[in-house]
DNA sequence: GTGGTCTAGACCACC
DNA sequence: GTGGTCTAGACCACA
C-alpha cells in the first residue's frame, strides 16, 4: 500500500477501512481481517495497524469478539456513512469551492472533469 | 492570525502568501513584508517565518536583495498559480469525486450547495 | 568533525553525506545514520543536522520511512553524482580555466601540480 | 552587474577589480571609477562598493588621492598576480583534484575541456 | 526509538 | 535596517 508523506499511516488505514464499508466490500456482522493481516499487508507496524481498530472500535464501527477478530457492527456502514457526509460537506465543499475561485475555476470545469471521470470509471 | 492545528505553521504561513500572490494583493517584483513584520505581525518566532520565506525561495516564487527584503519574482504569480492548479486538478478533484461516489452524492446536490455558496459571498 | 568557517555547517553536513554516497560508503536503500547520531558526532545541534537531511530529502537523494530513520533513494547515488558532475563541470572547470588565463599559468604547469598530487595520495 | 548568490557582493567587486588589474584594462598609476560610478552602474549601495576599494587600499593595490580619486599602485599589479597565484595554487587546485577523484573524472577529461575552451576563445 | 515543529535568544554578515 | 545561522531545549507524533 502507497501511503501519502505528511499524513498519519495511522489515518490512512482507517480511511482504507471506511472506504471498504462504504462500498459495501465489509458489511455489517462480517469479519475483518485481522490485525496481523493488515500489519503485514501493509508493510506496517503492528502498533500502528492497532491504532486504526482501536479508532474505529471507539466510534462503534467495528468492535471486537475475543480471540476471534474484528467485525463490524451492525450500525457501522450507516456510522461511517454519517460520519463522512457530514465531514464532506462542512468541511471539503466549502474548501473546494473557495480554492475554485481563487484559482479561477468555473464549475463547469469541474462538471467537465466529472463526465470525464465518470465515463472511465463506469465504462 | 490564527492557525489550524495538526497543521505546520509555516505551512499555513506559505498558504497565506501564496494567497496574497494569487489575489493580486502582492504583484510581480513588488517587496513583500520583511521576515520581522510578519513574525511580529503573526505572533510568530522569526525562524518559523523564515521557513516560510525559504521555501517560496526554493520554488522560485520570492526572492531575496540582500539587506533590502523578499520580492516576489516576475514569474511568481504564475509559478503559484500553475502549482496550485496542478495540485488542485490531479489531487483534489479525483479525490472529490470519490468521495462524492462513495457517499452517493449526486453533482446535481454539489451544484446546490456551491449555488448557495456564491449567493452568499457575493451578496 | 572539523568546520571550515564561513561556511553554513548544514552545508558541510549536506556534502559529507555525498561524499559518503559517492565514495559508495552509503549504498542505494541503506539506512543512514539517524539525526541524533549525526548531531552528537559532529557536535552539532540537532536542528542543525536536520536541515542536510531535509535538503537531501528534497533532491530525493534520501527518504524517510517514519519511525525507523533515513535512507539513501535508489536513485541516490546517481543522482548525486550528476549534480556534482554537472556543478563541476559547468562552474567549477571554466572558473579554473578563467583563473589560469588571466595568472598565464599553463596547462603544463597545472599537470606537474596533479603528478605530484598523485604521488603522494596512492603512495 | 550579475552576482553570484551566497558570497557577499563587495567580494565580488574585489574580485572584479583584480581582474581588471589582472588583465592590464585597469594598468598601475591609473586611475580607476570612482565609488559612485560603480555605486550606479552595479546597482549596488555605495556602502557596499566602499569595502570593496577599503580592502584594496589597505592591500596596497590601489590608492586614494583626496578629491580626485582611486588609483592603482606601481605594485598594484604584482600584488595582486602573488596573491592570486597563492590563493589559486594553495587552496583551488588540491580542491579541484580532490572533486575529481570523487567523481571519477581523468585529468584527460580536463584536457579535452581545456583545448575546446582554447578553441573557443582564441578563434 | 525515530523525525518534526516551534520557541527563545544570540550572533553574524550584509546593505 | 535586512536576512542567515546556530544553539539549547521543549514538546509532539509516529512506529
Amino acid at each position: 500500500m502507497d501511503f501519502i508523506r505528511n499524513q498519519p499511516i495511522y489515518i490512512q488505514i482507517v480511511d482504507y477501512f471506511c472506504d471498504n464499508i462504504l462500498s459495501g466490500n465489509w458489511k455489517a456482522n462480517e469479519k475483518i481481517p485481522s490485525v496481523r493481516e493488515i500489519a503485514v499487508s501493509m508493510e506496517v507496524n503492528p502498533n500502528t495497524a492497532i491504532r486504526a481498530y482501536t479508532i474505529l472500535q471507539d466510534k462503534e464501527v467495528i468492535f471486537n469478539k475475543r480471540g476471534v477478530g474484528y467485525f463490524v457492527t451492525s450500525l457501522g456502514p450507516i456510522k461511517v456513512l454519517d460520519m463522512k457526509r457530514d465531514e464532506f460537506l462542512t468541511t471539503e465543499v466549502p474548501q473546494l469551492f473557495k480554492t475554485m475561485n481563487l484559482l479561477q475555476i468555473s464549475f463547469d470545469d469541474i462538471k467537465k472533469y466529472y463526465d470525464k471521470y465518470i465515463a472511465e470509471n463506469n465504462a
